[in-house]
DNA sequence: TAGGCCATCTGGTCCT
DNA sequence: AGGACCAGATGGCCTA
């Protein structure tokens, strides 16, 4: 939740402004655009230097200049103590109020850069928005998650794959990734936990050898929370078809309705940040379908959920080209069959 | 109503 | 001196 953009009048009422560092009118015209506020900052910034740094201080000159020691004889310039004046006061409110106007500024910076962060990471919502912190845990799990995959080579399975996204993370959070990755989180947790017993093959074992990633292990930090060794292989027929086919209301994710962003993508094998040239490739898909480019399968997979499109990506969208190459060939090989 | 999250204010510290 | 950065305090809003 932002505040509204700075408005001068309501920080800085020009009742509490003092009249010797009034601003010209040019600069009084309320700027209702954030971006503005900078110049605003700036514009500002220089009407203080010459405000304060000129007028001010020939004024706190003339008013020294009266000042007289107790003998009725003009003080001595020096290490004298600044006498705290009415005028000094006044410029010192003006600059803690200038500070303030500038920190409220470099926080909006910093949340606009925290607005950026959640349109990257694998969740991403207008309507319900992560927090501060779990949007920088979440994308810390994210990165790691993708560097490990760089790193291995290969892709975990989706659940494990979620479940080092989510490590750490609170559990409205886990529901949120959960639900944005089309993933039941009960049945989630339930694998996060070991208790999914019945869970006994990945949804790529139709065509991949189940992974097992004794490699990729938990983010530094989250060593409590590890339980991806522990968790079980994904069911494919029962699971799956649960979790993906959306027939369960606990599955669908009503509130994350309007575009969603992509990740940071390997579009066309090219490892890219740029949103626009994922724009096309991702507006009819959501994360579930970034994420888990599941093949389809007999009737399952005439569900619009999983079609693909024809030149369909490889999970997680991410891997050099070569691999995205060959995989994704297999993939239509699956597709087609 | 308690707790979480947030924006803002504030004073301190460090750097230029 | 002034700005950037930081952390603590405070109060508002929202939700379980």
């Amino acid at each position: 939740m932002l505040t509204l953009p700075f408005d001068e009048s309501v920080v800085m009422p020009e009742s509490q402004m003092c009249r010797k560092f009034s601003r010209e009118s040019e600069d009084q015209k309320q700027i209702k655009k954030p971006e503005s506020f900078s110049k605003q900052i700036v514009l500002r910034g220089k009407n203080i230097k010459r405000a304060t740094g000129e007028d001010t201080e020939k004024e706190e000159e003339e008013e020294d200049r009266e000042e007289e020691d107790e003998n009725g004889l003009p003080r001595r310039r020096g290490l004298r103590k600044k006498k705290t004046t009415k005028i000094r006061v006044e410029r010192v409110k003006f600059r803690r109020q200038e500070a303030n106007a500038r920190e409220r500024n470099r926080m909006h910076g910093l949340n606009d850069a925290l607005d950026s962060l959640r349109k990257v990471v694998p969740c991403y919502s207008k309507t319900q928005k992560l927090s501060k912190i779990e949007t920088l845990r979440l994308a810390k799990n994210y990165i790691w998650a993708l560097s490990e995959i760089l790193r291995i080579g290969k892709r975990p399975d989706l659940l494990t794959f979620v479940q080092n996204l989510c490590k750490g993370l609170s559990q409205p959070t886990t529901n949120l990734v959960a639900g944005c990755l089309q993933l039941n989180a009960r049945s989630f947790l339930m694998g996060q936990t070991g208790e999914s017993a019945h869970h006994t093959r990945s949804p790529y074992s139709s065509f991949y050898p189940p992974y097992h990633s004794p490699e990729l292990s938990t983010p530094p930090g989250h060593g409590t929370l590890d339980n991806s060794k522990s968790m079980k292989p994904y069911n494919y027929c029962s699971a799956y078809e649960s979790f993906y086919e959306s027939t369960s209301p606990e599955c669908a994710s009503p509130q994350f309705e309007g575009p969603l962003s992509p990740p940071p993508i390997n579009y066309n094998g090219i490892f890219s940040l740029k949103q626009e040239d994922a724009l096309d490739y991702g507006k009819n898909y959501n994360y579930g379908m970034h994420y888990c480019a599941v093949p389809p399968r007999g009737p399952l997979g005439q569900s619009s959920m999983f079609r693909l499109p024809t030149e369909s990506h490889f999970p997680y969208d991410l891997h050099l080209r070569s691999q995205s190459l060959t995989m994704q060939d297999e993939l239509n090989a699956v597709f087609h069959n």
